[in-house]
DNA sequence: TTTTATGATTGGTTTTATCAATAATGGTGA
DNA sequence: TCACCATTATTGATAAAACCAATCATAAAA
C-alpha cells in the first residue's frame, strides 16, 4: 500500500561493497561491523525480492541485477549529497568582508553571484583598497580576507594563481619608445605594478619617466589610449582598447606576479572559509588560459 | 563520521504535507497516523538541524529551507520511484507472442526495442497474419496478444486509435480512374482494407475490378507503382513511393479504420499486461498526427 | 591436512518507529 | 468571554528493527 522506498543507507552500503570488493572491506570503511553489511545486503535483496549478489568461490560477484541496481545508487546517492551539503550550507550565516583591489573586482562577479546562491544568509561586503593597505587591513583584522597582488614568492597568504604582466600601449595611439620612456603609473607605495615595472627597467639599463599617475587603472586608461604613455597591466586585464606590447617592441620582459589571498590572523569565521575555498576553486585553474 | 545520508521515506511525508496542506491529512494520505507524521516532521528537521516548518496561527508554513528541502525531495523521490520500478520491471520473466499484420511491422520496433530494454528477461515472439486469422489465434489463446486492423465499432479487444484510410497511387504513373476501377488488394477474406475498400465503392455507385491480390502490400508495391492499379492504405504506411489521392480524384471517401489489441481469454500472464500497455501508451497520442 | 581469510548465521541488546491516548493551540460561533 | 471544533504536539507503551559480538561454514592457500 505505502511507496516503495530505497533505503540510501542501504544504497551506500552497496556502493561500498562494489567499491572495495569485499563485504568485510566495505564494513571497515563504513565503521560496520561485517555481520551488519552482510545483513544489509540481505536487506536490500529481501525488500526487493531480487538476488543481487552471488558468490563464486570466495570472490563475490553482482548479478545483472545488482550492477544496474549500482547505477541508480549511484546516482541516488550523488543527488543525496548534493542535497545534504545545499541544505547545510544554508545555514552558514554570519558577515564577511573582502578586501580585493579596485581593477579585480570585474574578475569576481560570476563568484559573488555563485556564493551568494550556496549561502544566502551571508552577508558579504567588498571593499576595493590597494594591495598594500589590504594586507594591512587584513592583518588588523579589520577585514575577514583580502585578494591582492605581489611580487613572485613573496611570504604569507595562500597563492591562488600567478598572471604574466605585460606592457600594453593605446590601440590605436602609440607613445616613442625611446628613452626615457612614459610610464602611466598607479599611486607610489601601494601597487605592485610598478615595483615590478621600475625594477624590469633599471636591470635592463633603461630610464623612464611617470608620466601620469592614478590611483585605479580606470585614471590611467584616457592618457594611455591617448597615446602618451605605457602602461602595465596584467594580460587578463587587456581591454578591447589596450594593445599588449610583444618582445620586438624591445621593451624588457616582465615577471610573472601573484595572486594572493589573505586570512585574518584568528581563526576563520565558517563563512569566510567558504568564500576562501570558493575563491581558490573558482579562481585557480585558469592561470595559462591567459 | 559515517556518511549523512537523508530518510526517503521522511521526504515522502514531507512532500505529501506540503500537497495535502496538512499534518492530518498526509497521515491519511500515507496510512499512518497524525502523530506519527509529526514526528516525522519534527524527526526530519533534527536530523537536519534546520527548521523547516512554522506555523502561522493553524495554518502551516514552510521556512525557505523547508521550500529547498521539497525541490530536492521530489527530485529524489522521482528518481527512487524510477529505479524501483525499473528492478521490479526487471523480475518480470517469461515468453509472450504477438501477432501482427504484416503491414504493421514497420510501426513496431521501437516499441519492441523499448520492450526489451525495460523487461529484457521476456522472451518476445512476434507472428504475422491477417487480422482476421490473428483474432482466432488470440481467441484460441494460441498467441497472448493480437494487434489488428478493423472496421470502425467492431465488438471485442481495446480500441488503441483510429486512423485515416486513403487511396493511393504510384508517385509517377497512375492508373485511369474511370469505372471500372483497378484495385490492388490484399488476399479475400481476410483483410479489413478489401472490405471497405468495396463497400466505399458500392455506396458510391461505383464499379471496380480486382486488377491484383497478395498477401501483402510488400507484393503490391511494384504493382502500384508501376501505375497499374490503386490501392488502400493507412496514411501511417504510405511510402515515398505512394502518391495519396485526394477528393479531386473523384474516388468515394474512405471511413477510419480502428487499430485494436485483442487479448487471450484467460487472464493475461504479466509481461502481457506489460506488453499491452506499453503498446497502448506509444501508440495512443498519434491518431491526429497522422 | 592445517591454516587463514571471508562471509553467513545466531542470540542478545539497544535503539527506533509507530500507535493510541491525551494535552495544547488557535480559530469560530454563541 | 466562554465553550467548541479542528488541528497539531506530546507522552507512554509496544513492537520491530538494526546492530554488535561471537560462532559457524566454506573455500582457497600453505
Amino acid at each position: 500500500m505505502r511507496a516503495p522506498t530505497l533505503d540510501l543507507t542501504l544504497l551506500r552500503t552497496l556502493v561500498a561493497i562494489s567499491d572495495t570488493g569485499s563485504v568485510t572491506a566495505a564494513a571497515k570503511r563504513l565503521a560496520y561491523t561485517q555481520s551488519t553489511v552482510s545483513m544489509q545486503l540481505q536487506r536490500l535483496e529481501t525488500q526487493l525480492a531480487l538476488r543481487l549478489h552471488e558468490r563464486e568461490g570466495r570472490r563475490l560477484r553482482f548479478t545483472s541485477e545488482g550492477e544496474r541496481l549500482l547505477t541508480h545508487a549511484r546516482r541516488l546517492l550523488a543527488l543525496n549529497d548534493e542535497a545534504w551539503s545545499d541544505m547545510q550550507a544554508r545555514q552558514v550565516t554570519g558577515d564577511l568582508t573582502l578586501g580585493i583591489p579596485e581593477d579585480y573586482a570585474s574578475l569576481l562577479p560570476s563568484v559573488f553571484a555563485y556564493f551568494n546562491q550556496l549561502y544566502p544568509s551571508v552577508g558579504l561586503t567588498v571593499i576595493c583598497g590597494t594591495s598594500a593597505h589590504l594586507v594591512e587591513q587584513v592583518k588588523a583584522a579589520e577585514i575577514d580576507l583580502a585578494l591582492v597582488t605581489r611580487q613572485r614568492n613573496s611570504p604569507g597568504g595562500e597563492v591562488i594563481r600567478r598572471e604574466p604582466l605585460v606592457w600594453a600601449v593605446g590601440i590605436n595611439q602609440q607613445p616613442l619608445l625611446s628613452d626615457p620612456i612614459p610610464l602611466a603609473l598607479y599611486s607610489p607605495g601601494a601597487d605592485v605594478f610598478r615595483e615590478v615595472a621600475e625594477q624590469s627597467l633599471q636591470a635592463a639599463g633603461r630610464t623612464w619617466r611617470v608620466a601620469y599617475t592614478s590611483q585605479s587603472m580606470a585614471g590611467l586608461a584616457p592618457i594611455v589610449t591617448a597615446g602618451l604613455a605605457v602602461v602595465v597591466v596584467t594580460r587578463s586585464m587587456l581591454t578591447p582598447s589596450l594593445r599588449p606590447l610583444d618582445e620586438s617592441s624591445g621593451m624588457p620582459a616582465l615577471p610573472l606576479i601573484e595572486l594572493a589571498l589573505h586570512r585574518a590572523p584568528h581563526r576563520p569565521s565558517e563563512p569566510a572559509r567558504r568564500l576562501g575555498e570558493l575563491i581558490r576553486e573558482q579562481l585557480a585553474a585558469p592561470s595559462q588560459a591567459l
